[in-house]
DNA sequence: GCGACAG
DNA sequence: ATCTTGTCGC
């Protein structure tokens, strides 16, 4: 079993090979840090760069942060995005020399055609529990959640609940919540309302991104 | 067959 | 994802 896929048949197969380790359980009581992860992507080369920044859980603030560069070498293909991001990102990742409690990827868990998604990827990698907080929607249906923050409605695929769609921010778009790994849809959604005090996107996910796109310029 | 499709 | 700063409005 090769630990990077060339073909997309290796990537699919390789997902549902490690799809039964996803552990639903949940999230850490009290952690005392949360790390955001993101990716940046150059536009003509297929240079990228990951970053990660852990954050003190209680006031919110940096307390480390690490970034690596690096070429894509998969393609982009719905459903298989986590290919072309892990390696950078695991890269990032091994330079920490503080292991955050919690991780936080910007892209989907569970609610994925394979169950598979990025968040789970990492949390399978790392063994540290994470949750996806994607942007948009990817798969699955769901009803438009009250407007008000802490709004939220289950999103489905299929009748099987495979994440939430939740309102961060009064009158905003919401966000597309799922389990990573070692978390269950309750823990994430109190996370994330945690990490979204003032913005539609977690602190976590807007201080990855920052930087990510920093070392694309840098490096 | 046609459209949709995390980042 | 990326091309893109300041600016209008609640």
């Amino acid at each position: 079993m090769p630990a990077l896929p060339t073909t997309a048949e290796e990537a699919v197969a390789l997902q549902r090979a490690l799809r039964h380790q996803v552990e639903v359980s949940p999230g850490p009581t009290n952690p005392r840090t949360v790390a955001g992860l993101d990716v940046a992507y150059a536009d003509g080369s297929d240079r990228v760069a990951a970053a990660v920044v852990v954050l003190d859980a209680g006031n919110l603030l940096p307390v480390q942060q690490a970034t690596a560069t690096g070429l894509a070498t998969f393609p982009y293909v719905p459903g298989l995005f986590a290919f072309r991001e892990l390696p950078t990102l695991l890269e990032a990742l091994a330079q920490l020399t503080v292991t955050p409690d919690v991780l936080v990827c910007d892209g989907q868990g569970l609610a994925h055609p394979e169950r598979f998604g990025l968040a789970c990827h990492v949390g399978l990698e790392t063994g540290l529990p994470t949750i996806g907080v994607a942007k948009t929607l990817f798969i699955g249906e769901y009803e438009e959640p009250g407007d008000q923050r802490g709004d939220w409605s289950p999103l489905t695929d299929g009748g099987e609940v495979i994440g939430r769609v939740l309102r961060t921010r009064a009158g905003v778009k919401p966000v597309f919540v799922s389990v990573g790994h070692r978390f269950d849809l309750d823990s994430a959604t109190e996370l994330t309302l945690a990490l979204t005090p003032r913005y539609r996107l977690p602190e976590t996910t807007r201080a990855a991104d920052q930087l990510s796109r920093l070392a694309l310029r840098a490096g």
